[in-house]
DNA sequence: TTTTGTGAAACGCTTCACAGCT
DNA sequence: AGCTGTGAAGCGTTTCACAAAA
């Protein structure tokens, strides 16, 4: 519905969900922006505006219900489909993540792992996922409808393995290897750079201006 | 120097040292801000202003004198000192974290992994990090003079640890787990969350527009 | 001439303030 | 009364465009 949502909005539009998410469990069933607001330290009129943007989900002298809301939300973020997922890279970081809570998610299924290393394909993650060789990447995209591609292989192999994703198809990317990765207009990248935000965190230490609440990023 | 400085600034100074640091190694003596700015997709004028905060960095007509700035950019990022740092948490992802090379980083040294199951405290992980029981935080923090805790917790212990981590006297958090956590405004706190990440790729999907290169955020 | 450093303009995001609905 | 939805104002960041320096 909208032209434009910001990355900021999106990013927020999960913080809501999650939220929601809660409220719905401690059987809460309407919720203002001021309430929601005050919860992750942000403006009323900010959340209203972000909601807005996928047309009128509250209601006026109420606030949103937070059922419908859920459901809107998870509808316009696309977790009402299953989406599959593969790591690449079946080191300490890609096994972490194959196994982690927070990406057994709702709505996504972690399929494989893809790895060079001979003696690594053919075995399994701690929770089961299977490791494939990265040249059969191709095919496990398409026999599986691969959505997502999570990049954790060494800076050196990043860009060459993200090609190899973009080749097979897959148009969302979530990277975590340090460098300027590269990729097509139509494939969409995210990067989480640990060295950058290692490296934040003492630029602030070294001028001792703690300031609270960094804002989370995603 | 400069009175208030971005956090995306900030994140910025990292991509240019990593790129110095990159450009010293292929023997390149001086480097323009357009050069910069292509390798990143930035504007050149951003990447001046980005320096100028921190006097004159550069010399008109030439550039920036690579190994120069290499080594002010350094100094302003607080990486001429050695930082120490813990890792909370000693389940997949801490392990992964403490073992990983990104985070083996030059000015930053992982002194311990914390947690508090018993049977892995007194372990070690892959590359030798010792694993201490959490009650010891607050002593292993003072005597190591710890300056950054790394919080790789699940959600439902996270705050609870934040706080642990706030009296043993750190003041600068890298948080791994979702939801919303709170410091005191003189601890700086920078999140990464996973599960927004993977949910803006799932929006853009959902909504079919592709849009190249996702900034790095760190 | 080349390239920096920087006011001024442009842009985008957030906050304010209030009309309008319940 | 209470709360949403939203135009307008405010504010911070990025880009432009050029004077100043090498």
């Amino acid at each position: 519905m909208p032209e434009q949502v910001s990355e900021q909005t999106t990013n927020r539009l999960s913080l809501y969900l999650r939220c929601l998410n809660e409220l719905e469990a401690s059987g809460v069933r309407t919720v203002s922006s001021k309430v929601l607001a005050a919860k992750f330290e942000l403006n009323a009129a900010l959340i209203r505006k972000d909601l807005s943007h996928f047309g009128d989900l509250g209601v006026r002298g109420v606030g949103y219900v937070v059922r419908d809301l859920k459901q809107r939300l998870r509808q316009i973020l696309g977790l009402d489909q299953q989406l599959n997922v593969v790591i690449l890279g079946a080191g300490n970081l890609g096994f972490a993540l194959a196994d982690y809570p927070g990406f057994r998610q709702d709505g996504f299924r972690i399929v494989a792992l893809f790895d060079n290393l001979c003696d690594k394909v053919g075995g399994r993650s701690r929770s089961g996922v299977p490791i494939y060789d990265i040249c059969d990447l191709g095919t496990v995209a398409k026999d599986e409808s691969i959505a997502i591609g999570v990049v954790a292989v060494p800076a050196a192999s990043a860009q060459v393995v993200v090609n190899a994703v973009v080749e097979a198809g897959i148009k969302a990317l979530l990277n975590f290897s340090p460098g300027a990765i590269r990729v097509p207009p139509d494939v969409k990248l995210k990067s989480v750079d640990l060295t950058v935000s290692l490296e934040s965190l003492s630029f602030h230490l070294a001028r001792g201006d703690g300031s609270g609440s960094g804002k989370k990023v995603g």
